[in-house]
DNA sequence: CGGATTTGACCAGCGC
DNA sequence: GCGCTGGTCAAATCCG
């Protein structure tokens, strides 16, 4: 009893779920054309107005139709007429969710195959190089973030760097989702981050933490010889870990030293023998805040739900780009300080929060290589990526879609201000971050393995190391 | 009863 | 060599 009680409960979140992933396209739809918007939104109001017309009609039955009533020979006519719209009712929502299932399938398969395209072009970009050193810097929002660097490393960084910042780096409340590619070479970089393994980095992560309320994402593979990858993820959680779709078994808990906090150890257990493990510390600045880093290589597929989440990431950043966005750091001009964030305001359990995702600046970078060479093809439309368009009910915000090729114009401030709100919902939130760090852990690992196989050497020489920085803006500072 | 979690013991690496 | 610390193991315990 109590199990059907719950399946009927998971049934009406589905439903609730698919209700407003259908509003949402509906937007993006009205995106695509602002002309069209009137159009869609009178469908949708048509859309309403069936259900709550058959509530009427069901009203005026009870006074027009009294055969009906002789005919059901019940002693309550109401209660009759009522069942059966509420059945019609049900009976259209069934059809849209069928629909809406079909088309939800089709957006999986496009992501597999964005997955791979994506794959293949980071292949490319690693060889073209080569350095002795690489170096990926992934960051969503808070443009402001810098890694700490040493001096001399710092040149190397910019050199090859087609990060897009965004933001105002003065404000630290300032919204954004930045992909960068950065790779550089040199004795430094080994040296210095291999003694830092993640903790020296921490530090100063941690002062951003506590000034701009960021949550990061930074992965670096610790010891070249074993290629692994650590990606290390910060995100606001209240529960005790966070959920990225991933099964976890605990192995082991101990307070370090330093930190109160007991540091709990989990292992990878979707698949036997999977060898990654994850870490996951409350932070001590911010108690709120949940450190989990990752370590090694799934030997598995990742969850549909986890490669999603992780590969919205890049493809949020696509969708930043109204045009080929020139490849400089510069670009953090152009985004916008301060904005509040409706999902956030008011946050939908049901949505994951790339329902709401968008982007707000120009970037470039390592997943930006997948949209920027031709858009024909590459950039994703808000059909293929419904959450990609904003769910903001905003009119003014059809500028949502206005990156659009065949909009023509990028309405920057206007699309914006909304934008940058939604990313800071997207990376934000942990299971977002979560998942993308697992996703990217894996990603990574797998790649610079074939790398490695490429070079046909040792894996002691070409130490392909990997910096993932994922900022993302304080729900915090927003709400 | 089987799987997950807890927790103390053990081990390895590192600095002094 | 010793102590400290982080990470892992495994027996005990808990829970559905």
């Amino acid at each position: 009893m109590s199990s059907k009680k719950k399946r009927k409960q998971r049934i009406m979140h589905i439903d609730l779920s698919l209700e407003a992933a259908e509003d949402e396209e509906r937007e993006v739809e009205g995106g695509h054309a602002v002309g069209d918007q009137h159009h869609h939104q009178q469908e949708e109001e048509g859309g309403e107005k069936i259900i709550l017309s058959g509530a009427k009609e069901g009203s005026n039955h009870r006074e027009e139709t009294p055969k009906e009533e002789k005919d059901q020979g019940c002693e309550n006519p109401i209660e009759k007429v009522t069942i059966e719209d509420e059945l019609c009712a049900l009976q259209a929502e069934m059809d849209r969710m069928k629909e809406e299932n079909k088309r939800l399938q089709e957006v999986i398969d496009r992501i597999s195959n964005d997955y791979y395209e994506l794959q293949m072009r980071l292949a490319d970009i690693q060889q073209q190089g080569q350095p002795k050193e690489h170096r990926v810097s992934l960051s969503l929002g808070g443009g402001s973030f810098q890694e700490p660097m040493k001096a001399g490393e710092s040149e190397q960084i910019e050199e090859p760097s087609v990060a897009a910042q965004s933001g105002d780096l003065g404000d630290d409340n300032e919204l954004g989702l930045s992909l960068s590619l950065r790779t550089f070479a040199g004795p430094h970089a080994d040296t210095s981050e291999e003694k830092g393994k993640g903790s020296k980095i921490w530090q100063p992560l941690d002062d951003k933490l506590q000034t701009g309320g960021f949550s990061t994402v930074t992965s670096q593979s610790i010891n070249p010889t074993t290629r692994k990858t650590r990606v290390s993820v910060r995100a606001r959680c209240q529960g005790p870990t966070m959920n990225d779709g991933l099964q976890w078994r605990k192995y082991g808990q101990k307070v370090a030293k330093g930190n109160p906090c007991p540091r709990a150890y989990y292992r990878c257990t979707v698949a036997q023998g999977c060898p990654v493990r994850k870490q996951v510390q409350r932070c001590l600045e911010d108690m709120s805040i949940l450190i989990t880093t990752y370590e090694g290589t799934h030997n598995h597929p990742l969850p549909v739900g986890a490669t999603a989440l992780a590969f919205a990431a890049p493809t949020a950043a696509t969708f930043m780009l109204p045009n080929d966005a020139p490849s400089s750091s510069s670009t953090a001009d152009t985004a916008p300080s301060s904005y509040l964030n409706p999902y956030l305001a008011n946050p939908s359990p049901h949505l994951p929060p790339m329902n709401s995702l968008t982007s707000s600046t120009s970037y470039s970078g390592i997943f930006g290589a997948a949209s920027s060479n031709d858009h024909g093809r590459q950039q994703p439309s808000s059909a293929t990526y419904p959450w990609a368009a904003s769910s903001i009910p905003n009119p003014g915000f059809a500028g949502g879609s206005s990156w659009l090729p065949h909009k023509g114009t990028w309405n920057g401030e206007s699309a914006n201000v909304s934008l940058a709100g939604n990313i800071g919902a997207i990376a934000s939130d942990s299971k977002f971050t979560a998942a993308v760090a697992a996703a990217i852990s894996s990603f990574i690992n797998k790649d610079s393995q074939t790398w490695a196989q490429k070079d046909g050497e040792s894996s002691s020489r070409s130490s392909s190391k990997w910096v993932l920085e994922s900022l993302s803006n304080s729900t915090k500072d927003l709400s």
